[in-house]
DNA sequence: GACGTGAGATTGTTGAACAATCTTGGTTTT
DNA sequence: AAAACCAAGATTGTTCAACAATCTCACGTC
């Protein structure tokens, strides 16, 4: 029929800066959100990013309605934007669906690809031995993407990108934190060294077990700063 | 349905000051779009829209950017907007996120509840029974809502909601589809009864065949539909 | 020191406006 | 007659200005 013949050949672009105005500020906020310059609880003002950034009011609110379904702002009616602060109940939702679909990933996962979670593990190793926190933290977050990967699935993938997004920023709020990233890229390693052998379904147990110690070990960590107020 | 006819039963509601416009014009369209009362490939016309819902098109473009997240509408630059019809690799997605979410949640969910997933398979059946078929498919769905559940995770929950919204779609795009649904309700009772034997990694592998079955009969009915156009 | 209270600021929403792009129907060309 | 062309009209993308509703905060009252 006459709808679907326009559907069908959709360019599907992604760029062209003109495109989505309001897609474009909702990049610019959201790396800043990632690299930290914006951090937790900053307020967004509407008029004052609006001017900033140099799109209108109504622009800049498009931008927050999809940075708010990637839950890495909070809008509270009437009282404005904020950057996200997850805390302790948020911390345990992050986990919640880690802990579901990275160890499904890697039992059931039909495009899990160990070559390019070898590459990486090599990558984080090259930049612990040179000191580069930064870039072994990246490497780590870029593993567990591609684990997600495995899935074939574009909105597994998306959501596992928005989970770890918010795992940024529960760090961000924690900018006291020890070294959470560096004793787990040898634990990578391990799991990969499962794949290779075939050993999906025991990589994936030792996942969960993984991330169950890091859960908790986040958590422990968070507690003793925020005084149980839960959120 | 044409947009006209929104107008006739909608002033039933309320002027009572929503929240958030914005949202509340996407759960409008959301259940019209559910119910069925757009059909896939739908124009949705701003000024129409507007007019008919009784909002600005700016609050109206608020709600499509949240339904375009949802991907229960297509978005075509400078085009507009339609109900989105999905096609052959929108079906794929969809089972590549159901076969990962749905067994991690049977074989490792911290929340399963299987008195309410008897609960849900008893109003199934009798309304299978009573041949009440649409009664019987919201049941059905209801029932991997609930599976899903059992992750604890709010996040995936939502991610389950929106691919059954989309599975909706499939069908509704599908008028002359057989029941797909009736013969899934007692393969559905025999995960339950693996379930209260404590059999969960079994209840996993075999929801696990039990999608794959469901896509290939989906797809294979899709197939001789559409002429390949693989969208 | 606790408690209204009102002015000012901010958000939620609207309507109008304009450029850019698409659609349509008629016109020209082959 | 079929294909290419082209201008008028409609639709979308974006901005601006305005107003109501709500919140913030300093101020005065008890």
């Amino acid at each position: 029929m006459l709808v679907n013949d326009l559907i069908r050949d959709l360019p599907l672009d992604e760029e062209a800066t003109h495109a989505h105005t309001g897609a474009w500020v909702a990049s610019v906020l959201r790396t800043k959100i990632a690299e930290g310059q914006l951090r937790p609880g900053t307020k967004l003002s509407e008029q004052a990013l609006a001017q900033a950034l140099g799109v209108s009011r109504n622009t800049l609110r498009e931008a927050f309605t999809v940075l708010g379904n990637e839950l890495i702002i909070t809008r509270i009616p009437n009282r404005g934007v904020f950057v996200a602060s997850p805390g302790i109940n948020d911390v345990k939702e992050i986990y919640a669906v880690r802990r579901m679909i990275e160890p499904a990933a890697l039992h059931w996962g039909p495009k899990l690809n160990v070559p390019a979670l070898e590459r990486i593990i090599k990558k984080a190793r090259t930049a612990l031995a040179s000191g580069k926190i930064e870039a072994m933290a990246t490497a780590n977050q870029r593993f567990h993407e591609e684990v997600v990967r495995a899935s074939g699935s574009a909105q597994l993938q998306e959501l596992m990108t928005r989970v770890l997004a918010q795992m940024r920023l529960v760090f961000h709020a924690m900018s006291d934190a020890p070294d959470f990233h560096s004793h787990y890229v040898e634990l990578n390693a391990s799991l990969v060294d499962m794949l290779r052998d075939g050993e999906r379904e025991q990589a994936a147990t030792a996942l969960r077990n993984y991330l169950d110690v890091a859960e908790t070990e986040l958590l422990s960590h968070l507690e003793e700063r925020m005084d149980a107020d839960g959120n």
